[in-house]
RNA sequence: GGGCCCGUUGCCUAGCCCGGAUUAAGGCGCCGGCCUUCGGAGCCGGAGAACCAGGGUUCAAAUCCCUGCGGGCCCGCCA
């Protein structure tokens, strides 16, 4: 029998220990389930626990005379991984593990395991969908949502590599007005092949063609105005120079453009009776908005490919209002006291179903707090982003238990409209088992990232820069190279590391993009993970030779102990990672056990370390450092390369 | 007005959910070392310096609670 994670054995063991001496010594109290955390310092053992400061109160003991008594009722030789017990401190009963008979059983299995070592299976495999990216086909994918594709496809491979059946799927939100304004601006020009990336081409007639409509909206509404006016003044102004800008920088399409738009009498309603068409399936508008949205997409595929980052599903947002389901929900909606009219528009009383069902310190909100209502469906007849959510969040739950929506945490609340809305439709159980998963904004220094304004940096242009300079790396690092090797390199370095950089930080936390720190080829960074791995590799190779009787009990040095004990946390962490969907986990991980390891190759031989039963042991211990260098980066969706 | 998130050194980040032991841990930057030894995208050493503020709970608080302050986001017939 193989251990699949030697460190929960050690844990184990000093659990059932502490329990069973518990129970002997003190069978009078009562105690809370045990917990065991890591000591600050080598010399207090592997495992520690502190529980003798709580319950020396039950006794009316010092906590220190408890923990003497505990750790000497201790029988040690029960447990093959437990080597001493003692009492420490004021109280503190510390834990240390059998150093070479742990080594054994941990290096044995990781190299036994090979690609599997770390990923331990879910006690329940599910099937979960995890949508994400998601981008508006109305642009290029920006820096700013390419914190998403990344995190998502981390996400994914985690709960895979947890044994779980894993889609995802990519929303293309092709219903909104956004898709009406493109496709009006791309009608305008005739419907222009794109030379270059269609995606960028999109971008360019959509920023140029909403500047125009909001420039014409605010002029007319200033016109019209009975009252004070310079707050729109204000406005039309900020759009004005937007206007300019746009000019400049694209004066051919922005001229045509404007000079087309002009012709129209009120573009506002054209474009409205575009996203009616849409809805309700008019032949001329599904040919044309459909055929902008591909063009888009056909851009996103080539970005996000080259980025390595699939999906198993794209799921068009018009084919859940054509099917009818989204006609169905509201029907259903409606018979439910949650759905009432407001003036000619529907309404969905998120408020009252939170009371009803009394969720609201589920959904961690104070029970005053009044969820805002949402509106279903404008009183022109179309539905709105969120309406058409519901059906769509039922669509995924088809085929899953479980669904992930990776969106940003901006759309917290419609987020939970939504959950809301799923259980005012008894659907419960999805209910329960949606998830959002929020990340925070990525910024570029001094102001936000605007698509509607065009002021953006793409992923494309990240990517690019990434390899660029990546390429200059290499050249200066290792100029023997042929220039197809130093290529081959500069891609996955400049890929990893802007990769890295991304899901790295907690999702929580905002990130301000500035391109050193996207950038980084210097410690904690994947270049610096990916060159540890390939200094593993290197020493396997030229090592020439299997570890075939590695000698534990030589392993001695710190740098060994704390080296192995990192190893053997690994299916730990990844667990952690897994369960609370947390990917920076697995960065933060990989990442020490790289400073490690460095520190590691540089203090000790390992080819040429004697005697051979030494050599060996290293060799092992630098074999399965190989092995969670590469099933890390893996999760990460970081190339693991052997030579760079 | 209400809600959510964030606040750790000159800058960036980990630790916070689940409170514990010495000196709060790393990176960037700064200073000084290390290539006749398995790959210098590295290693070793040094200087420096921080848990937003104030209360509370506790034997013990960066971590939990309360009140403020600062920043971001949301509260739309946008997505």
């Amino acid at each position: 029998m193989i251990s699949v994670s030697p460190f929960k054995e050690f844990r184990d063991e000093c659990e059932t220990a502490l329990r069973d001496a518990l129970k002997k010594m003190y069978p009078q109290i009562s105690f809370p389930p045990i917990t065991l955390e890591y000591p600050p310092s080598p010399e207090f053992g592997e495992l520690a626990s502190s529980m003798c400061f709580e319950l020396a109160k039950q006794t009316a003991e010092k906590p220190r005379k408890m923990a003497d008594k505990i750790a000497k009722a201790i029988e040690v030789s029960r447990f093959p991984l437990i080597r001493s017990v003692e009492a420490a401190g004021g109280g503190y009963i510390n834990f240390h593990v059998n150093l070479a008979d742990f080594f054994r059983l941990t290096l044995e299995p990781a190299r036994a395991l090979d690609t599997e070592y770390g990923y331990v299976r879910a006690d329940e495999p599910r099937k979960i969908v995890v949508e994400h990216t998601s981008v508006n086909p109305i642009h290029p994918i920006h820096i700013g949502q390419a914190r998403n594709p990344v995190l998502g496809d981390a996400l994914a491979r985690i709960l895979k590599a947890h044994g779980h059946t894993v889609f995802r799927h990519y929303y293309i939100d092709d219903v909104g007005r956004q898709s009406a304004v493109i496709a009006y601006g791309y009608e305008k020009l005739g419907k222009p092949k794109p030379e270059e990336k269609p995606d960028h081409l999109i971008g360019v007639i959509y920023t140029i063609t909403s500047c125009i409509m909001e420039v014409h909206r605010l002029k007319r509404e200033i016109e019209q105005a009975t009252e004070e006016t310079s707050e729109l003044q204000k406005q039309l102004d900020d759009w004005m120079s937007v206007a300019d800008n746009l000019k400049n920088k694209f004066p051919e399409l922005f001229t045509q453009l404007l000079a087309k738009i002009n012709k129209d009498e009120n573009p506002e309603s054209k474009v409205n009776n575009l996203i009616r068409g849409y809805e309700s399936g008019e032949e001329k508008a599904k040919q044309l908005i459909r055929e902008v949205c591909q063009l888009c997409m056909k851009g996103f595929k080539e970005t996000l490919s080259r980025a390595e980052i699939f999906y198993d599903s794209w799921d068009w947002e018009s084919d859940v209002v054509w099917s009818g389901d989204v006609v169905q929900v509201l029907d259903k909606l409606k018979t439910t006291p949650y759905a009432f009219q407001l003036g000619g528009i529907l309404e969905f009383d998120a408020d009252k179903v939170a009371k009803d069902l009394n969720l609201k310190q589920q959904l961690g909100l104070m029970e005053d707090y009044e969820v805002p209502s949402l509106t279903l469906v404008r009183a022109d007849g179309t539905t709105l982003y969120t309406t058409r959510d519901i059906p769509y969040s039922l669509w995924k739950f088809r085929e899953a238990e479980r669904v992930i929506n990776v969106i940003g945490m901006e759309q917290t609340l419609s987020q939970m409209q939504l959950k809301l809305a799923l259980y005012a439709l008894g659907y419960l159980e999805q209910a329960e088992n949606l998830t959002h998963f929020a990340y925070n904004l990525v910024r570029l220094p001094g102001y936000r990232m605007s698509s509607r304004r065009g002021r953006y940096i793409t992923l494309d242009e990240v990517m690019d820069e990434a390899v660029k300079r990546a390429y200059e790396e290499v050249c200066k690092r290792s100029p023997h190279l042929s220039d197809e090797e130093k290529h081959r390199i500069s891609n996955f370095v400049g890929l990893g590391a802007m990769k890295y950089a991304l899901v790295a930080v907690d999702p929580a936390k905002p990130v301000v993009f500035t391109w050193d720190r996207v950038l980084d080829f210097e410690k904690n960074s994947a270049p610096y993970i990916q060159y540890s791995h390939a200094r593993a590799c290197s020493i396997l190779r030229k090592a020439c030779r299997e570890p075939e009787e590695p000698d534990y009990s030589l392993l001695t040095t710190p740098l060994e102990r704390d080296m192995v004990l990192t190893l053997a946390r690994f299916p730990e962490v990844f667990v952690e990672a897994a369960e609370s969907l947390k990917p920076n986990v697995v960065a933060d991980f990989v990442n020490g056990l790289a400073d490690k390891f460095n520190t590691f190759y540089n203090a000790l031989p390992v080819i040429r370390a004697e005697p051979l039963g030494l050599s060996d042991a290293r060799l092992a211990l630098v074999d399965a450092a190989r092995i969670v260098f590469r099933n890390s980066l893996n999760l990460l969706g970081i190339e693991a390369p052997e030579r760079m």
